[in-house]
DNA sequence: TGGCACCATTTGTTGGGACAACTTCGAGAG
DNA sequence: CTCTCGAAGTTGTCCCAACAAATGGTGCCA
């Protein structure tokens, strides 16, 4: 905002104000890239340089021949320590999420089941404990939620277990993993969750749907038995759609609020 | 990497396999634009879309006058689930900071600390169960580890407990915000962790020294005692440095590794 | 009325050029 | 030998121009 900023930098903070202030709220369309240019007196590239900005600040989105809008923010909660609770239950993971979905008055689905046998990273070896290069089989699938992709889901089982768990199929395990799991003796007693953020590959943002500007929250859950790690799953969330809550402790009928904080 | 992509596009693929393939290492300085403009034949223009694209996706970093970079991840770790029991041990939240970063052989400090009076915005009224507009405390630091900006910390307390338990002073609270509130009959019983990440704000980017491309991880924690909330402490992770871990169950002696997963 | 072709609008891509700002390093002055 | 200054190299900012591609609506035609 200081006098000797960049223009392009000043003729984003000013718009970024816009929107703060409600100027311009979430849907809105702003004025056009020559509209802009005859406003501020500048090139049409400079105009372009300070949309950027605010693209990859996630705050607006462009497309072509429609314009540029004010983007508008949903946001879904996906309860992880709550969340375990209800996988002991139910037949799979896959149920829990339904069930998380149907609670907040949303479709969940899911697309693009596939089992594949993949040989171990460095990181997925030392959280398995198992060597680097080891099989190890991939189960992994797409949710969407109303129809909008929501995040990407990919669980590692080592492979003896999931030849004895039979896991090695295309298709869903009767009655789910975790009871097959249990059932052969490999019963979950706890899990460490890893949390990091960082921009989307390519691929990820073309799955996801992602606009520029959105980070997407990398959440890794390791599971381990009494004797050993049973599973890990990686599920990369569409970050401006999705938060992770924990409710830990003797709660009692306490509940987070809908909307975002900060 | 489709031949109908556009020439930017298909030089940043270009270059982030490099990237990926080790071709290019972190730290290895890319050739400059201008030989780059005559490696691809394209204008400097172009070439500059190539590297905005990667820059955005936090994979290179460029600096007037050096050149550009591959840059590098070193990530810390903050254990969420395990810093809570040692909170109620150690005199301070801070404390807490210190034992984790001397754990992973790191100098952790603080600077900036900041007393204010704020009122309530709709999210902290939700969750701390008060009016919206109502003053609220803020205590808020900046944590830095071995000298780099790490995470930006803004607890907010009720005004009665405030009062209550001398946490109005622009200084530390002898013994501790916890054991203060402890001592008033304000026990800490468990808590709420909402984690979500976006792109941060300037001012965010300015103090945690991000460059381009770099989400930030938002960690918000809500402590409850048995009878209301007690305090939200609000988090801003430099989300290319940290990770979040949960460790939950009956587990024993396992240990997350130190690389990242994906 | 329904469908199709066309056109105006708007953003996306790419080229060209010029100068500013910053870093590095070597040559020359002291 | 050390310090300073300036040149060369590199990225940052800004302008101009043209065409491509996608969208939405208009209006013609069946």
């Amino acid at each position: 905002m200081a006098q000797s900023d960049p223009l392009y930098q000043r003729i984003a903070s000013d718009l970024r104000d816009q929107i703060r202030t409600g100027a311009l709220k979430a849907g809105d369309r702003l004025p056009t890239e020559v509209e802009l240019r005859e406003q501020y007196d500048v090139s049409r590239n400079t105009v372009r340089l300070a949309l950027g900005v605010l693209q990859n600040e996630g705050m607006i989105s462009s497309t072509q021949g429609k314009g540029t809008v004010v983007r508008e923010q949903v946001m879904l909660t996906y309860h992880a320590a709550w969340a375990e609770s209800r996988d002991r239950n139910a037949s799979d993971q896959t149920d829990a999420f339904y069930a998380e979905m149907r609670d907040q008055g949303r479709k969940g689905e899911y697309r693009d089941f596939e089992m594949r046998i993949k040989p171990a990273t460095p990181e997925l070896a030392a959280r398995l404990h198992v060597e680097e290069g080891d099989s190890l089989v991939s189960r992994a699938i797409s949710r969407y939620v109303d129809g909008q992709p929501f995040s990407l889901q990919d669980s590692y089982y080592p492979m003896d277990i999931s030849q004895e768990c039979g896991l090695l199929t295309p298709h869903d395990v009767p009655g789910g993993v975790i009871r097959a799991m249990a059932a052969k003796g490999h019963t979950e007693i706890g899990y460490v969750d890893e949390l990091t953020t960082r921009m989307p590959r390519p691929d990820e943002a073309r799955k996801l749907g992602l606009s520029q500007g959105t980070p997407v929250l990398v959440y890794v859950r390791t599971t381990y038995s009494d004797k050993r790690p049973l599973r890990l799953t990686l599920t990369i969330f569409a970050g401006d759609r999705n938060r992770v809550v924990y409710e830990l402790g003797e709660l009692g009928a306490y509940t987070a609020g809908n909307g975002g904080v900060s």
